[in-house]
DNA sequence: AAGTGGTCTAGACCACCAC
DNA sequence: TGGTGGTCTAGACCACTTG
């Protein structure tokens, strides 16, 4: 696609004032043969190429983040973007075994992880007495290498006492409560919805602050109804299609 | 708070090189008496006071759109976001009474209603022949008089023969299944993703194109697990909590 | 009619990443 | 170390909304 034209579109821009950068760019860079990681050209290169200013280039990109079609490591660059993860948070158990189902490599990173009582918050959300013991672990989840969520577990102790002994990289938590503690687990409550992700999040997840993601929170009981673990989660928002089945819960 | 201050930050940005300036606003927000229609003072305005530049302005204001805090009609100003509708799209079968179970008022807008045979894919989707005939209506949904999604039924046209001459302005469908054609509705597959909302969607929520929303598919069938409809809906990134309640479907 | 947000320019400096 | 993206400036013009 040849782009050594005038700075302004010379086509009228379909709808009314709105840009017609953001279509632009997605039709060179899904013509352009990008190297093996998908890596883009840079912005100062499509800033010539286009012959515009850099700043239009960035809110073109921006839209195209906003789309889903490329994403970026802060600071680092741009890239085109692998298909969502299909998830299933009212019915997946375990993220490993979801992961490895769709064919793809699941990743574990612990960030922390630590005993202390329940805060007023967490044991309302858990149903257990305030200041009830409390394992918190933070992680971060990764599809394909690509740091995918962030994930905070508040776990009751008292249900897999030496818990923490087990958490370690690449570990399925789902596994070790089932085969250490006999703990069939079954979800209960899930609610989540689109915000931007900050600082400290964002950071670990390395994205620039502000960028936007889904925040999840979920409720995992056992199969007597007991509660075992209220979990946070901090998802990029291209990382996933959550989907929901009633009624069939194989 | 006083900013009549050096452009540049006094005080350390509290994470590497991450711009202070949303911070800085969102306290600005929140400390001023903003009119009761929630109006924020112009860009310029908030240009003048900090003692920064309009792009520096806009950028921290698109990161406080992301978190879900402020909100603007395209083209008219900033204003400070109501709360969140909670919306369980597996469960709740009418929008219309959910809205008005959380005390808020719902409206419906249809843009457009006309048959037509089905497409390949939602035929696919509906689990009906192609070309079977379809009822497609597109429709304006408002929570508070405020734009809250799009969303485009295809209903199939056998089980409801005639539904158009009942589609109306602030009309539930739900309750039209149920008192003209004698249709139990139930939920069966929800799938949806964060992703940017694009013209025509994006204008008739009256929303610059590229800001983040929600897109949301499902299908709904009758109690005797025939289908009905199969929905379409593109949601503003703000105006919605996700609930999933597993096990108790009252 | 005045003011608003939307788009865009043509530069600049910085910290950090990749080669 | 050269090039990258992140931040920011100080303007401009336009179409539309609001009072």
């Amino acid at each position: 696609m040849a782009l050594d034209e005038p700075a302004l579109p010379d086509v009228a821009s379909p709808d009314g004032t709105a840009s017609v950068w953001p279509d632009r760019i997605r039709s060179m860079l899904l013509e352009l043969k990008l190297r093996d990681d998908g890596r883009l050209p840079s912005e100062r290169w499509l800033t010539e190429q286009c012959n515009i200013s850099r700043m239009t280039v960035r809110k073109a990109l921006w839209q195209l983040e906003a789309e889903g079609l490329i994403h970026r490591f802060d600071r680092s660059g741009w890239f085109l973007s692998p298909p969502r993860f299909r998830y299933a948070p009212a019915h997946d158990v375990s993220f490993t075994a979801a992961v490895k189902a769709q064919g793809r490599v699941p990743g574990s990173v612990v960030l922390q992880k630590e005993e202390l009582p329940a805060s007023s918050e967490i044991a309302a959300d858990l149903g257990v007495p305030e200041e009830e013991p409390i394992y918190r672990i933070r992680r971060l989840r990764l599809i394909d290498a690509r740091p995918a969520f962030l994930e905070l577990s508040h776990v009751v102790a008292a249900r897999c006492p030496g818990l923490l002994a087990h958490v370690d990289e690449d570990v399925s938590l789902a596994t070790v409560y089932q085969r250490h503690y006999g703990l069939v687990l079954k979800r209960r409550q899930v609610a989540m919805h689109p915000t931007a992700l900050l600082n400290p999040h964002a950071r670990d997840l390395r994205l620039a602050p502000g960028t936007p993601g889904l925040f999840l929170k979920r409720l995992t009981h056992d199969d007597a109804g007991q509660p075992v673990t209220f979990d946070q989660e901090y998802w990029r928002h291209d990382a996933l299609i959550v989907e929901v089945t009633v009624g069939a819960q194989a």
